[in-house]
RNA sequence: GCCGCGUUGGUCAAGGGGUUAAGACGCCUCCCUUUCACGGAGGAAUCACGGGUUCGAAUCCCGUACGUGGUACCA
């Protein structure tokens, strides 16, 4: 086999979703597999869909997940330049040469006149018309107007694109590489548009063109394109390239956790959970939506359940690290069919590689989520804290949520916990204990336990029933790693102001 | 409508003629823990349906149903 090259060819329209970061990554484990080379080529063919930054935002989210391609638009490679639209002279010189083969044709055709034909043609049985073998004769172009119409009309500079001729009755066979044989009927595909009016390619022209000069191996993409695949061998035929075809993969679709379809940033929305990679912020509306990183996903974890979602190993591991993913995918072991996106388990997944770090990395993870609610979180007191509580963590944001007391005095105190066996005998223990406790030498956990028992015990009260009411006061709720390792890491004269604060709204 | 692709517990899934049909997430029970977790032990829950082929089908074939994608001068 030929050196492997891949690419992923995302068009630059907006936020890059869960499911293009998984063809991301197929793309770049078989590349890698492979020893192979994963190229980055930007489709930006149409004009009208086009949104300001959203190349460099794909980059980031690569990046961010250490998926970088070897040849790209910013990287550059042999094959520049890798954005279609500076690409654009290619196209227009096979479309021609398609036409000059009579596999092509030109058609004059306005919107109107193609809304028109769709109305006119329209019936129950066949409610979307298409323009194809039935109907192409009853439209505007080079095959129903005569030689000097089509001269005149290309003269005039009139606008036009230039369409595919689908032959009827070919039965087009396709190899996939993860379906098997598939089997299409031409007479049942249409006529496609190969270059647009604005002498743009479509992504039919394009996809095929770009991945002959850029001497692509092999072609995965979403499941969604299969419906068009014969048009595109087609191309390989007639521009007769199909020794250089490469071999084909469709991946299954990832789709929504509950109801049906493909998973969609709405439905993220609806649910509450990311579907974007990155936080995505659209230009044109300043509508943002989260992103896994933001929402407090490990790079790792994020590669890891997407790997998980249509492929296994076989094996009964569930946890890989990118390099391990790059050692053992293959793609014969790409399920066939969609997978519901399930954030419970994708949760799992990086509570388990939370746990993979050591403390002195996630401090530094961790940081910026402390620092986004407004508390100060040195390094050194961070990975105490971390340590602390990270076995009940699934998202970095949780750190926030699990150890907010350790950097500011709770805001609110779940009085109701402990207010229905108040009495006075607690007011007062706790009272002098705040007190007792400046004797204690060494403020570490095991001695403050033990002045505390000590003091419980010699009041007669159990250690129980003033263990809970410590974590409210020191926490404000039921939770949080040990009481005393609480009262160890904020110090002593913090613990005592906040046992005197509750103390008081008790009182 | 037509065409393509798919279908193993609620979800991700292993298994591809003979298995007690793995495992994971989630859920439930219990243990550990004077909180919450983590950890441990259990539990409920699955081969879409109907026909074949076969001694034997979750596995092979054909239908049906359902799901999903496509049917743009969008990708």
């Amino acid at each position: 086999m030929d050196t492997v090259r891949v690419r992923f060819a995302p068009s630059p329209t907006g936020g890059l979703h869960l499911g293009g970061v998984r063809t991301v990554l197929y793309n770049y484990l078989f590349a890698k597999h492979h020893g192979g080379t994963f190229v980055l080529r930007i489709e930006d063919t149409d004009q009208k869909r086009f949104v300001a930054g959203a190349e460099d935002y794909i980059m980031n989210c690569l990046e961010w997940c250490g998926l970088l391609p070897d040849e790209s638009p910013v990287k550059g490679g042999p094959f520049a330049p890798y954005r279609q639209s500076e690409r654009k002279h290619y196209y227009y010189q096979y479309a021609q040469q398609l036409i000059d083969a009579g596999y092509a044709y030109y058609a004059f055709d306005t919107p109107e006149e193609l809304e028109h034909m769709r109305s006119r043609f329209k019936t129950d049985a066949n409610p979307v018309p298409q323009y194809d073998h039935l109907t192409r004769m009853d439209m505007r172009n080079s095959l129903s107007l005569s030689q000097e119409q089509v001269i005149e009309l290309l003269g005039k500079g009139t606008p036009h694109v230039i369409r595919l001729r689908m032959p009827q009755n070919t039965v087009i066979k396709m190899k996939d590489l993860i379906r098997g044989e598939v089997e299409f009927d031409t007479s049942l595909v249409d006529d496609k548009v190969l270059l647009k009016a604005d002498g743009m390619p479509t992504y039919h022209l394009a996809v095929v063109v770009d991945d002959y000069l850029m001497k692509i191996t092999h072609a995965f993409r979403g499941e969604e394109w299969l419906p068009s695949a014969p048009v595109h061998l087609l191309l390989w035929k007639y521009l007769g390239w199909e020794k250089e075809m490469p071999q084909w993969a469709h991946l299954p679709l990832i789709l929504k956790p509950d109801g049906h379809g493909k998973l969609s940033k709405r439905d993220g929305e609806r649910l509450g959970f990311p579907v974007f990679a990155m936080d995505w912020c659209d230009p044109r509306t300043g509508e943002k939506t989260t992103g896994f990183k933001e929402r407090g996903f490990l790079p790792e974890a994020f590669v890891n359940i997407l790997a998980m979602l249509g492929w296994n190993s076989g094996t009964e591991q569930e946890i890989f690290s990118l390099q391990d993913l790059v050692e053992q995918f293959s793609i014969d072991r790409v399920h066939k069919g969609g997978a519901k996106f399930d954030y419970e388990k994708a949760k799992w997944f990086n509570q388990q590689w939370i746990f993979r770090k050591t403390n002195e990395e996630l401090a530094v993870l961790v940081r910026p989520f402390i620092e986004r609610k407004g508390a100060i979180a040195k390094l050194d007191y961070l990975e105490k804290v971390v340590a602390l509580i990270k076995e009940r963590c699934h998202l970095l944001t949780d750190f926030w949520e699990q150890g907010h007391f350790f950097f500011k005095a709770p805001e609110e105190i779940d009085l109701s916990a402990i207010a229905g066996k108040w009495n006075q005998s607690k007011t007062d223990f706790f009272n002098d204990w705040v007190q007792a406790s400046s004797d204690i030498k060494s403020w570490d956990a095991a001695e403050i336990e033990q002045h505390f028992n000590e003091m419980a015990t010699a009041r007669g009260l159990k250690k129980g029933e003033l263990m809970l009411p410590l974590r409210i006061m020191l926490v404000g709720g039921k939770y949080g790693p040990g009481v005393f390792d609480i009262a160890a890491m904020i110090g002593r004269s913090e613990m005592s102001a906040r046992i005197q604060r509750v103390l008081q709204q008790l009182g």
